[in-house]
DNA sequence: GTCCGGCCACAACCAGTGGTTGTGGCCGGG
DNA sequence: CCCGGCCACAACCACTGGTTGTGGCCGGAC
């Protein structure tokens, strides 16, 4: 199935003729004929009953034309992608942490009418680089390592701090508490495979584990949240960091517990960074859709590095 | 753009190397680089950047990709769309009665991992035989005319009344009214155009004529809605017939009025027909969904013509 | 530093897809 | 009954898109 033979489908159902789909498309009529014959046989359905005044289309026609449409504004928008100028908004979300993910869901429920691409790259350098070249629009990241300003053309703000809670198996020391105090933490294993070094999450936690004496391995490939989850249902010794905001499946029979951590509440603060002199319209909506989700919320009892931009 | 680049766009961008994708699709290496160069070509953009070990995705490619993704499982569906056996479950509703499609669209809602396509045949003659043909599945239909029982093969159950409503511009004689009985209809003029002979909606209106008296109006083409409504704003003797849930947008500036009719209330019969002996498994769900969707309703005080099937 | 291996790009060549023109058959209306 | 309009088949041709052969580049090992 290629797309000018679907697209040659589309315009001879509109025009219920050959011939004047030939006319529209600029080929002739034997063109289309031969089209249409090849789409039928690839198929192994007829889609027109020919007559002498046109071409009707049959009931598998009529059944595969909104699917033929439906090809083509794929192709359309797929093409729009990667358009300069007028292309979808595109958002670079930090992976591993899915609160990101979900504001970008929720700006899309409140603006379905707005085209989003939604990226993961690699770290926050790369990250600055496209906002800087223009290759992307805005990403969400907790700002910049400790030491590396940003540079004076990118803006940034806070827009959503995620509380990190403990994700334990059942049968790990801490399984049955409500809540956790950070201080208690001192001591137990901690693992959370697929930190990268130098990025700034990696940072984050290194902050962490300096001010409060935890215990962070980072050692191992990271296989997946499988993986990783297998893993701590198995390991009474293990703990692993999950944002509150993740929402995972996991097998039945794993009976993982999340338990919040207080006095103060580890949170990651995930911030907006953009280009200043950035136009693209939907970035505005972007931005004043996450100014008013973040509003309001209350910062006391938490922890962010020093490093974090404020609120 | 034509789809086997795509596939071996998507290909190259999961093996993250040329030469793994060309294995995969079965073609040489060198194939695959001039796919994938020929993509770039047309899209103007940079989707690999190119290295000793291997092919990694540009910014570009990585926002390109799941339009890629989406384009190639679109063009899947199209194809499962006609494929005998295990096809989508396929649906025809009456034209111009909105009524079924909001029955359809409920259905989706409940079961969206359901495959459908909704169709418009022209009547229910082609709508019977279509059934017998395995061509579709189901149809929303208010049975069969006078004197035509349905063949044996064939089920049927009514599943929504739909209460007509009469829609008149503001200067027309009854336009103030909170709600008219169906005799006081009686000499006003009521325009349907579009209504075609035989069909059994033509039967519906022929009946509901006879019986009360009324005076319908099926003269000159259907222009479709919007010249529909044209007309009936600006003529104070018309008025048209329109099923109250039918969602319709017209201009600003049109005042219509939507005067719900009593005494009896006209209600048309939408029913499911099906055959005996489809085995198609989202059959059932949808006849399970809609038997759920009319229990309850109540029929009293609406009149159906003496040929539509019970409840 | 140098060699080697792996991967991608360019060039030349060839087959087959997909277009064109020419023509015939069919159906419906005047 | 003939004419006009529309689609299908046939023959032909160009160019797209594949293949093989080869060269350049980069990174790791020695």
């Amino acid at each position: 199935m290629d797309l000018d033979t679907v697209r040659t489908f589309v315009a001879a159902a509109d025009a219920r003729q050959f011939q004047e789909a030939a006319a529209e498309l600029a080929v002739t009529q034997q063109a289309v004929s031969k089209r249409i014959a090849a789409l039928e046989r690839n198929l192994g359905v007829r889609l027109f009953t020919r007559t002498a005044r046109g071409a009707e289309l049959t009931i598998d026609g009529q059944a595969f034309l909104p699917h033929a449409r439906e090809l083509l504004s794929a192709a359309e928008r797929a093409a729009a992608s990667v358009r300069t100028g007028r292309r979808p908004l595109r958002v670079d979300v930090i992976a591993s942490r899915v609160a990101a993910t979900g504001l970008m869901r929720g700006f899309h429920r409140a603006h379905p009418e707005i085209e989003l691409d939604v990226l993961m790259l690699f770290d926050i350098e790369t990250a600055v680089a496209a906002i800087r070249s223009g290759s992307i629009d805005a990403s969400f990241r907790a700002v910049v390592a400790p030491g590396r300003p940003l540079p004076e053309d990118i803006a940034a703000v806070r827009v959503l701090d995620e509380p990190l809670q403990l994700l334990t198996g059942p049968a790990h020391a801490l399984a049955g508490a409500r809540s956790v105090p950070l201080a208690r933490l001192a001591g137990h294993r901690i693992w959370m495979p697929g930190i990268v070094p130098g990025t700034e999450w990696a940072a984050y936690y290194d902050d962490l584990v300096a001010e409060f004496g935890l215990s962070i391995e980072a050692t191992g490939p990271n296989f997946g949240s499988d993986a990783l989850l297998d893993t701590i249902a198995d390991t009474p010794a293990l703990a692993t960091f999950m944002g509150e905001r993740t929402r995972l499946v996991w097998p039945a029979g794993h009976d993982l517990r999340r338990i919040p951590v207080t006095d103060p509440a580890p949170v990651y603060p995930h911030s907006l960074l953009w280009h200043r002199d950035n136009p693209h319209p939907a970035l505005a909506a972007l931005r004043a859709h996450l100014a008013a989700a973040a509003a309001g919320r209350d910062t006391a009892g938490t922890w962010v590095p020093g490093w974090a931009i404020p609120r």
